[in-house]
DNA sequence: CTGTTAGCGCATTCAC
DNA sequence: GTGAATGCGCTAACAG
């Protein structure tokens, strides 16, 4: 039975472009100029490609368009994992920005490994992406270079500095660490202890605690009196680590974390310890996730705008595009949330 | 400057399968079929091939690829939004096992609305993945017919009913509502609130709140004394939900929530109302977050394996392109996780 | 076992 | 303005 013009038609199991051009009487060459916007096509030309186009559910063959056009609307983003809030944050600003110009986002995770970083970047690349953002300003010293071989646009997050990419969208790890230091000492500690995320590879980790450790020597404390422990990004070691801290040094007074998961793990231990936040201990998070507002007392925490990075990283992305542009900086602003977690010393040196 | 045989090569700004093949002294046919691993090569041509392609870092064009064999290892996942830690972890899980088999994902949301939905499968569609993961049983009624014509594989998750789909990963809704109900039934609750997700459009709040009701009013409870109110799963919301119920009907001597973000909102609003959990009123989430660890009193909740759904998903997913099987339905364990927000109810009627 | 040939669906050059 | 022809890089027939 054949298909009635003007009906609903029963898509085909693939629509293509031939098969619009055959339905509005022009050849494949218009059709692809209307649905493509070139202007030089007449306005009834137009109407009925269209039409068709819409008659049919036509979409385009991504695959084909790609090899013909060396332009695949993709981008990729490597993150360290999905699993950690402040990530998925940044990849769905970053998905549902692009999504509105037409881009998809292939996503992939290095686990935190510069190696594992680079072989999703190539396979990336051969998937055609356009652009590949990346986490940090630190990379295996050729994943950048690659990129740039392959006519593949790097962009960094998490950072204020441009380093080799082309675009860098984010905030001054190193000054943030440096602002709590400064919120610390200001509330009169003098024992710092920090729980740093594993700084190997990870220059946020390493800006965060060297910009906290600068700002406590440059206000006269000792390097050698602060403790810095490392520890992965969750909650059981953010414990694990508080537990190691406060049982060798039961004198610190605060404790900074690289992450607001591992400060919930460090309040968690107190809580267990019989240790009073901020009684005895003040504690400070990063990033400003959900789950600061739910332990008790609340975190004080350094907010990180992760939603806002990622769409901020879109709109870069987007204007790199239009090639007007050659390298962007978007600097986001990062603040203090101070909340319960945190207070004051007493003259004796003990918290009040 | 040439570049000399043997040395580690500069790779050109993109290597093709031709200078591989030009390389390795052989046709594109035979770099090919190395490649791509069909048996019926010499093995010193193999040994030349893969070499060549080492050497100048090969990485095939998916886009030619794609178009010329119709497979393009691409899978498309919509869920609602990546905000949501279980959503995010489901992917995360698929992603990893996926990307072990060469496969990659295209990510998109669809904000809990089905015509988005739609519309997110058709340009995945156009973007040639081999399957969809979508998110559920219920659907808008032209998005799987959609998907089987254009020939791509949906596969459902958070359910296991097959429905329309080619493999179903998942748990039962109803069933893990009912064993909520079960649960606080045998504490001796007989005042029942829910906090239930919004049902509109979204099978699995609805399956959780019927299978709750259904075991309440088997178990003699009338439908009319049972208070269901829904709400976005956000904290905030939670707490304005509980606010309402609590306010409305104080005799409530316990709420059972859509997930553990309303739950944690829940408890929120008892700590600022002076309302004892499980004291006054037991509370009981859905999902098992890490969060539920972190609000006191912690939270009972179900467990939903979030990042097992994922690789399952995935490894059903790669079934289903072996051909071998061709519906796959795989239920995955849940089991209540008893922490301290809930409580008996003592004979007066109120909490113990 | 290996090379030659022919498109996959589309955007674009070149004629008209 | 519009149509016909070309080829993007690769894989799958087909020969040899």
């Amino acid at each position: 039975m054949n298909k009635i013009d003007g009906e609903v038609a029963a898509e085909a199991s693939v629509v293509k472009l031939k098969d619009v051009a055959l339905r509005a009487g022009c050849s494949v060459a218009t059709a692809s100029r209307v649905l493509n916007g070139h202007s030089t096509v007449g306005a009834m030309e137009r109407e009925r490609v269209l039409a068709a186009a819409a008659q049919l559910g036509y979409v385009p063959n991504n695959a084909a368009r790609a090899l013909r056009s060396q332009s695949t609307s993709l981008v990729g983003v490597i993150i360290p994992t999905l699993d950690h809030a402040i990530y998925a944050k940044m990849v769905s600003g970053l998905q549902e920005r692009l999504a509105r110009n037409g881009k998809a986002v292939i996503i992939s995770t290095s686990d935190y490994d510069l190696e594992r970083e680079r072989i999703q970047a190539r396979l990336l690349v051969g998937r055609g992406v356009e652009a590949i953002v990346l986490v940090g300003i630190e990379h295996h010293p050729e994943t950048v270079d690659y990129l740039r071989r392959a006519g593949v646009t790097p962009v960094f997050t998490y950072t204020n500095e441009l380093g080799s990419s082309d675009a860098a969208v984010g905030f001054d790890n190193r000054h943030a660490g440096a602002s709590v230091a400064r919120f610390l000492l200001d509330l009169g500690h003098k024992r710092f202890g920090m729980i740093a995320g594993i700084t190997h590879g990870n220059d946020r980790a390493t800006e965060r605690r060297d910009g906290f450790l600068a700002e406590l020597t440059g206000a006269g404390i000792s390097r050698r009196e602060i403790v810095v422990v490392e520890s992965r990004y969750n909650i059981e070691n953010g414990r694990a680590a508080m537990r190691s801290l406060m049982q060798t040094y039961p004198r610190l007074t605060t404790v900074f974390c690289g992450s607001d998961i591992l400060a919930v793990g460090a309040i968690k231990y107190c809580h267990e310890a019989g240790i009073a936040v901020p009684g005895e201990v003040s504690v400070v998070g990063f990033d400003n996730l959900e789950i600061a507002e739910l332990v008790t007392p609340e975190l004080t925490t350094l907010d990180v705008p992760a939603r806002e990075m990622g769409e901020a990283t879109a709109e870069a992305l987007l204007r790199l595009g239009d090639k007007k542009e050659t390298a962007i900086v978007t600097e986001l602003p990062t603040r203090l949330i101070v909340r319960g977690s945190t207070g004051p010393v007493s003259p004796s040196g003990r918290p009040a």
